[in-house]
DNA sequence: CTGTATCCTATATGATACTG
DNA sequence: CAGTATCATATAGGATACAG
């Protein structure tokens, strides 16, 4: 059957399994801020939870925790815990996620110059159509 | 209200509107099909629904014609109808969606270098927790 | 050939309450 | 502080039937 081949061929892309790895709506975000740090100008360096929570200001618990989660299991970032109390947990970049980061300043810099053009010709496709 | 604020931010963010453009799952397999022709190493080219439908078997046909539409009211590719019949309708990227499938080659190359490192990942933590 | 219209399901995300 | 558990909702995507 075509559709088992060719979904079979979906899951063995490389880009198509990149695609979903960052299109989540956190993810770009919790490595930009771990990347560049709060300011979003500086040097990679760890966050603790709460810290990315505040940042974050829109994100909720549960989906700080479930990206964070994913990120670590794929190698992206590293979760340390110190026994203080209460418990103090931090994030920080490993070098496979500092790489993704680093290569997704190609895509911010190409959505940098273009997207303005993609919502331009959006309105005008909306304006023709009414 | 933060919350507020932060969602501003992101509906304003470049970055995002970009990941939220390039990230439906046949978003990335149409502007490769018509940036690399049917062989996906080829020229740039126009290609006819039919054939974009068959090239791309495991799409629907309501993807794929939501998605081609999405694709032309941003400009990243146009939609030519020649009034034969029955009718022929053929698209092709724009100058925008060419670059913008020029800057995904970036994306692809880091997908293929690095992403047998995240499923290596993947299956070691997996297994740590089993 | 190139779609539209309708219905349906799966998944992502969010709100809220609770815990070591 | 840093989560977990549960419930609710929105949206993406797909199956199927029909049409100019």
């Amino acid at each position: 059957m075509d559709k088992a081949e060719y979904n079979a061929f979906l899951s063995a892309c490389p880009s198509h399994k990149l695609l979903e790895r960052i299109s989540g709506k956190w993810v770009a975000l919790i490595l930009s801020a771990l990347g560049s740090g709060p300011d979003c100008a500086g040097q990679p360096r760890a966050m603790r939870y709460s810290e990315l929570s505040r940042l974050l200001a829109g994100v909720s618990q549960k989906m700080l925790t479930q990206t964070l989660r994913s990120l670590e299991r794929d190698g992206l970032i590293t979760r340390t815990v110190v026994a203080t109390v209460p418990v103090t947990v931090s994030y920080e970049l490993t070098e496979l996620g500092l790489s993704l980061f680093t290569m997704m300043r190609g895509l911010k810099l190409w959505a940098q110059t273009h997207m303005d053009d993609v919502f331009t010709n959006r309105v005008a496709y909306d304006n023709a159509s009414a």
